[in-house]
DNA sequence: CAGAATAATTCTGTAGGTGAACCATTTTGT
DNA sequence: ACAAAATGGTTCACCTACAGAATTATTCTG
């Protein structure tokens, strides 16, 4: 090992809980001032990738419990960004699909995730960045990190 | 920048997020099982390293709302783990410390630190892992983030 | 076609957190 | 010296996010 890297081993993933729930944070805080949760961004970004998804499908790709799904499609819907169209093939389960207003607000968060990486990468240089983009992205992959997914726990056993 | 490294830029921040939560939800686990929460455990970590802190002062390092350490001292209390001494200069104040059995928590504490490190950057070599200390630590630091602190927002300002 | 399975929903409960109000004690200004 | 302000701890009412069980409507299966 490296001698100059040595003496802060042990504290990594500290600084990752710690340096995660900043990005958490912040995140929230911008999309707070237009009106959404990260919940709710994270299903809007679902849903313009994969259109006309079902609420057990948003909740199993989320992590999330289906109860949980209602309040937040309820939600999105009532302020005009979502519709739930019944399936003709299968009466029971909605298909869910962004309105165009809801396109729109894809956009400004598009947006908002670009000014957020680069408000939070300030501190390094380009190359140090794309060093940690890395990284972490050989992390998640080890662990199994799905990129819709954003949760605690993953798969708990049985 | 590395052409290698293009491509997963924009996702660094939610990456981070998303490791984050990871890191914090098994570390949760592990404590759980010694029946301590991560709050817990960062009071028996911050009473280690300076003894005889007030409560306001345990709210203030760990920058939580008084009202909150109440209960939570309470509990560790109850446990036989912390102790409260009123202040002889000062008679509205607690001095708390850590008791034996509270030490001994904190060596149980430091054993499952080294082992949530070890499960977390197993996918990394060790030169990985300590690059990826280094990155994280600048931008800690960059960030202002205390080594006490394990919150979102940092310093709302006035 | 009765019964099992499935999608969505409702309801109840819980964990973790905030801020305001309150009491005891100490500090400060005149 | 002592009334008023500040400070440490506590209690209380409240809120949000979430989980899990029970419920309803619909579809699938033997």
């Amino acid at each position: 090992m490296n001698p100059a890297t040595q003496g802060q081993s042990k504290r990594t993933a500290f600084l990752l809980s710690q340096l995660g729930a900043v990005a958490s944070s912040r995140f929230a805080e911008r999309t707070r001032e237009i009106g959404l949760t990260p919940s709710d961004a994270g299903v809007i970004r679902l849903l313009a990738r994969s259109p006309g998804l079902s609420q057990r499908s948003v909740a199993e790709k989320l992590g999330i419990v289906p109860s949980r799904v209602v309040p937040l499609i309820d939600s999105l819907q009532g302020r005009g960004l979502v519709n739930r169209v019944r399936s003709s093939s299968d009466r029971r389960n909605y298909e869910l699909h962004l309105t165009d207003a809801g396109e729109r607000v894809l956009h400004e968060l598009r947006g908002i995730a670009e000014q957020h990486e680069a408000e939070l990468l300030a501190p390094l240089t380009g190359d140090q960045a794309a060093q940690l983009g890395f990284l972490l992205a050989q992390l998640a992959a080890g662990h199994g990190l799905d990129r819709d997914l954003h949760r605690g726990s993953v798969s708990q056993q049985s």
